[in-house]
DNA sequence: CTTAGGATCGCCT
DNA sequence: GGCGATCCTAAGC
């Protein structure tokens, strides 16, 4: 099995791959968009879920490169993360926001708003948009219900400190695409 | 515009 | 028993 996927190596550290991933679309049974933006969690990285080694949750971050780790979020919401391999140790890309590109339909009909700047502009909201739930960790992202499509052309960066957390605050592991109107909240 | 609080699950100390 | 990689609503300025 490869670990890569859209023109990305997923067997490469998790900042990496944050950037990389920021203009690729990523559908859900053909419901998706644009990521425009994510954050990078790492295994030295105190604010990251894999920082105190393997447990129930977040097991899927100590599996294979190229799948998905979803967790439940504040006991309501469900997180989408991409699986990355650093030195043989888990990390992984939590994917923030999207660009709604396909499936709008039943995007606004799981999200229960019209409004397309609401439909995916943040972890929990895409996940309810894209139908991704506790069935979906642990998943490979090569095959269905998940596609992932390079992107044409270059994209252009913005970076900033991560977004909810307490620790590691001055790492600036999130990562916009520039002038995008779809990220969760503006970077400066 | 900003801030505060509630919902509610699973892991941690 | 505490505390989140969140989101929504309501109230305050």
């Amino acid at each position: 099995m490869t670990t890569v996927l859209a023109g990305i190596d997923f067997n490469a550290p998790a900042h990496e791959v944050a950037q990389l991933l920021i203009g690729t679309v990523l559908l859900v049974d053909g419901v998706g968009g644009r990521i425009v933006e994510t954050e990078a969690y790492d295994r030295a990285d105190p604010a990251s879920h894999c920082f105190t080694g393997p447990s129930e949750r977040n097991g899927a971050m100590f599996g294979l490169p190229a799948h998905a780790y979803v967790y439940r979020s504040y006991g309501i919401h469900w997180c989408l993360n991409f699986v990355c391999r650093e030195e043989g140790h888990g990390a992984g890309v939590l994917i923030r926001a999207l660009e709604p590109l396909a499936g709008l339909d039943r995007m606004r009909e799981r999200r229960g708003t019209d409004q397309l700047r609401l439909l995916c502009s943040g972890p929990g909201k895409l996940c309810q948009a894209l139908g991704v739930s506790r069935l979906n960790n642990a998943m490979a992202l090569a095959a269905p219900p998940f596609e992932l499509i390079a992107r044409t052309g270059p994209a252009e960066l913005v970076a900033g400190p991560r977004i909810g957390i307490s620790k590691a605050m001055e790492v600036p592991w999130r990562f916009g695409l520039a002038g995008s109107r779809f990220v969760s909240r503006p970077f400066r």
